[in-house]
DNA sequence: CGCTCATCTTGACGATGTCAAGAAACATGT
DNA sequence: ACATGTTTCTTGACATCGTCAAGATGAGCG
């Protein structure tokens, strides 16, 4: 609790944890080193052993915080959306984006097969937590698309999570002509919202005959 | 010419550029090293140094010969398909996933910014040439679609860049659940075809009032 | 108080990227 | 043919990294 340096910090997991989320968000992902992590919370070299055994479990544990939040950006940004699916598909999307341009550092982690070990529990289920957001809003979309079998929405979650998700790893990648730093803002992200459930004023007759109007 | 192994290599850079390939392939993208690459083609640790002074030359080197061979994957793709805007769609989004399935480890050197160096010429010409294969096959979507301004066109690519570009991701990830060492097949990718052009039955009315009918 | 054990420090090892200095082979001009 | 200069490669070194081993330290508990 106090603020003196002892032998026995107390607490080093913890400090730990956040000596390297800052470390992430002031330096990246690639100056995100065991030694690093641990002169930022003030210890020596080999103290995270015994925490983290491996650089691989730090990193691991960041990520699963990063995921944390990264739920927690798509859920308030469909608290904050009416909530028929139309809306709510687009707010978790916007939510994914807003993360991933918020946290580059972060996001790239989370998604570097490499560095993490994806056995790890905690991580497994954060990553779970953040994907039922998806599956949340794509459920009913599903519906209104007449697609209706496990297979089907599996397919749904994939198109969107895809479509998404792709457009942040090239927006990050810099492949949009994009960059960060600048002022400028980035290219609007693919309308997902359109494709599967049509434009505003459309009427669309599927393939099965069946008629449908939208909003 | 000769099997010798000489002073003076005589195509050391082609040599080099050779082994990082293989490594690359052989031991994954964490495991390509300076000197390890030296070690492969038979010289000194520091031999490389004359003809890519950094790492980051070496791996954006490597990058730019992975982009021509991903161009062709998509020409090749599209070469054995129909001429219609949609088979050709589809083959280029075929094809562009044939690739990441096929090097993966490529596939991932590919998009990490961190490891390259962007401004390099030669990586940029190789990455401008695949691009174009997108957007050869978007453009005739886009008319379709009656989107013909400039922004309209460069949206259309964007979408479905960031489609194919997530699922192949997103796959290599793991996070579809699908290991690229088991026989199994992965699930199937976005319907981009049917997103954009709609089911091959269809009917649909614009927004813009206008009736057309696909294949 | 004394014992046990988790926690942290110190020191070391091999591997990495990079630099500096020098050796070896090629190129060129005369 | 020979000398000279330049390119190419080797050797050696240094800092940094992850990881391991051995020991110091202090907290918890009888």
């Amino acid at each position: 609790m106090s603020g003196k340096v002892r032998y026995h910090h107390g607490d080093l997991r913890n400090a730990l944890l956040q000596a390297a989320v800052a470390i992430l968000e002031e330096e990246g992902l690639d100056a995100l080193s065991l030694r690093a992590v641990a002169a930022r919370a003030g210890v020596s070299h080999a103290a995270p052993a015994h925490h983290f055994p491996t650089l691989k479990h730090l990193l691991t544990a960041v990520a699963a915080d990063a995921f944390a939040r990264f739920r927690d950006a798509m859920q308030t940004a469909r608290d904050s959306a009416p909530s028929d699916p139309r809306s709510q598909l687009g707010a978790a999307g916007d939510g994914y984006i807003r993360f991933a341009r918020a946290s580059p550092q972060a996001f790239r982690l989370m998604f570097s097969p490499s560095r993490l070990d994806w056995r790890d529990a905690e991580f497994h289920a954060a990553g779970q937590a953040a994907y039922s957001q998806l599956k949340d809003v794509s459920a009913p979309v599903a519906e209104l698309r007449g697609e209706t079998s496990e297979a089907e929405r599996r397919a749904l979650e994939r198109t969107v999570w895809s479509s998404v998700h792709g457009y942040c790893h090239l927006l990050l990648s810099g492949q949009f002509g994009w960059q960060s730093d600048g002022g400028a803002e980035p290219p609007p992200r693919p309308d997902i919202e359109g494709l599967l459930l049509g434009k505003g004023s459309e009427v669309k007759i599927g393939c099965k005959g069946v008629l449908k109007r939208e909003l």
